[in-house]
DNA sequence: AAGGATATGTAATGTCATAACATTCAAGCC
DNA sequence: GGCTTGAATGTTATGACATTACATATCCTT
């Protein structure tokens, strides 16, 4: 179980889950001023830490965050995702079969692997046409 | 066949090639401060074309680029990275199932694909110990 | 030679992220 | 209670990555 949240990761939590889209660090930031939240470095410790946790993952392709769409089951497997670049909405997905292939790389070149990034951009359904 | 190569975007070029791992477009800049390059934009430029013509890879997890590695077919499949993140060298790969998979999902939701980004950071079998 | 597309040069600015340091808060222990 | 310790917080400054806007030059085509 995760621990409890402090008061700026709550806030900051809140703020990603009732977002849309990815949000920047800054967006948050932006959206945390009335919440007394006034530098960058508030924000980024507790997306660490959320992301740590695991109820947060970090789009390296836009260098923005989202609430994490299974955030009960704090899995480990590798996600990808989906990203529209007309909405801005992302899916969240995971594929066993992508992951043993992965797996069976980094294994055969002896790479032990920390972290996995899977992100394809492009149109989703509802916007394939619009763009 | 790729068009020939401007001045910045050849000496953008020689830089990547010649380097062992992955070279943010700062450093780049750093490094052909000799040859006249003084502004971020001359690299970036330089780069877009290069990333275009499939010469060069952005790394979106480092927020830094590679010369390809298979420079003579610019291919259109999908790349994955594997980033050792001690010693910094990068193994460029790809997987036909995998694409099959990412290709399976993006078909099965309506998702038009433009990019796929695969990266995966962690330690390589030189490294794997020393980190 | 003229026109258009592409490439270049330059300055300024915007966006993302962390270092360094001081202070506050909460939990355990004497 | 008073103390220590570790985590979280607050604040300023700075570093790192990327683009906008505008001016100039180069090359190719007609």
């Amino acid at each position: 179980m995760s621990a409890d949240l402090t008061r700026n990761q709550t806030l900051v939590m809140k703020t990603l889950s009732g977002a849309e889209a990815p949000l920047s660090a800054y967006t948050i930031l932006d959206r945390l001023r009335d919440d007394g939240l006034r530098a960058p470095l508030q924000v980024y410790r507790a997306l660490d830490k959320l992301t740590e946790m695991g109820l947060v993952h970090r789009l390296e392709s836009l260098n923005a965050f989202v609430a994490c769409a299974h955030p009960n089951c704090h899995q480990q497997e590798l996600i990808a995702f989906a990203i529209c670049e007309t909405c801005g909405k992302v899916e969240e997905f995971s594929d066993e079969v992508v992951k043993d292939r992965l797996d069976g790389w980094t294994r055969a070149h002896s790479f032990r692997p920390a972290k996995t990034t899977i992100e394809i951009r492009g149109n989703c359904g509802g916007c394939v046409g619009k763009a």
